[in-house]
DNA sequence: TATTGTTATACTCTATAACTATA
DNA sequence: TATAGTTATAGAGTATAACAATA
């Protein structure tokens, strides 16, 4: 477990690094990727999706907009809505986390026996599961 | 690894909910952590145990103080240094962090089979080795 | 009436820089 | 001179509450 939390903050430390680079936080890199995996959201959507208040989403596409790596754009058919749209800027950026990621990954699990791997991954899905579990149970009323 | 980075994040949610009761955010809760585990530490110790700055640690144990869960101590030789010590209830609270740390450590691993558990440690071992070498790279000027 | 996004306000965590008291 | 901790200042991320425009 504490080997667990460890790696965890290793791991963010070193992807924080090579973010940086790309004038971007933690949680800026996030709100890039997840717009990277989806139709351009309305904000409505991206606070669902990222699991923060639609205040904290003004706030948050607010700075990625003056930085040049989304764009707002008027919903179609809602007039109160806006949707978040990536910009050349924020398409390229994001393919860049993708390959940064996949060697990321290459890196750290490249040299792990199959076996291990194989385990590694059953137990993370176990826990995930377990996860949700709790969540579920604390968040009942 | 986006497998690892769902658990990590889930994890973390799922722990505040738990601080949040003991009036801690994960921050504080790490200090308190850390103060459990060492000597009475002077700050300058506590900001190298905790990779932030020693301004920080000032906010950090400024906050603690006030809410009655640490103490600052003079340093017994050194009359620049404090030592951060642990109140009653301070140290009430580290014994309910590790007992809640253990039983969650049980609820999230008790069921998995014993050679996965090896694996995954093994796994998370070698994750570590490979952060901190790439750590060390990165590092050099 | 309900929803989308905003303004207003506040708290936490973080950093750099300048300063004080002491080694 | 160097170190321990502080004050001063700034920026990022988060939340709640009140509000305007629109559905």
């Amino acid at each position: 477990m504490s080997q667990l939390l460890l790696v965890t903050s290793l791991l963010s430390t070193d992807m924080a690094r090579g973010l940086g680079e790309l004038g971007l936080s933690e949680t800026r890199a996030h709100v890039l990727w997840e717009l990277g995996a989806r139709e351009p959201p309305t904000q409505k959507r991206l606070a669902d999706v990222l699991k923060v208040t639609p205040r904290n989403v003004t706030a948050l596409i607010d700075a990625l907009e003056e930085t040049g790596f989304v764009r707002r754009d008027p919903h179609p058919t809602d007039r109160r809505a806006v949707v978040v749209v990536l910009s050349d800027k924020g398409r390229q950026t994001v393919a860049t986390l993708r390959s940064q990621m996949a060697s990321m990954a290459e890196q750290l699990f490249g040299a792990a026996p199959e076996a291990d791997l194989q385990a590694f991954g059953r137990t993370l899905d176990a826990l995930a599961v377990r996860l949700a579990e709790l969540s579920g149970q604390d968040a009942l009323p």
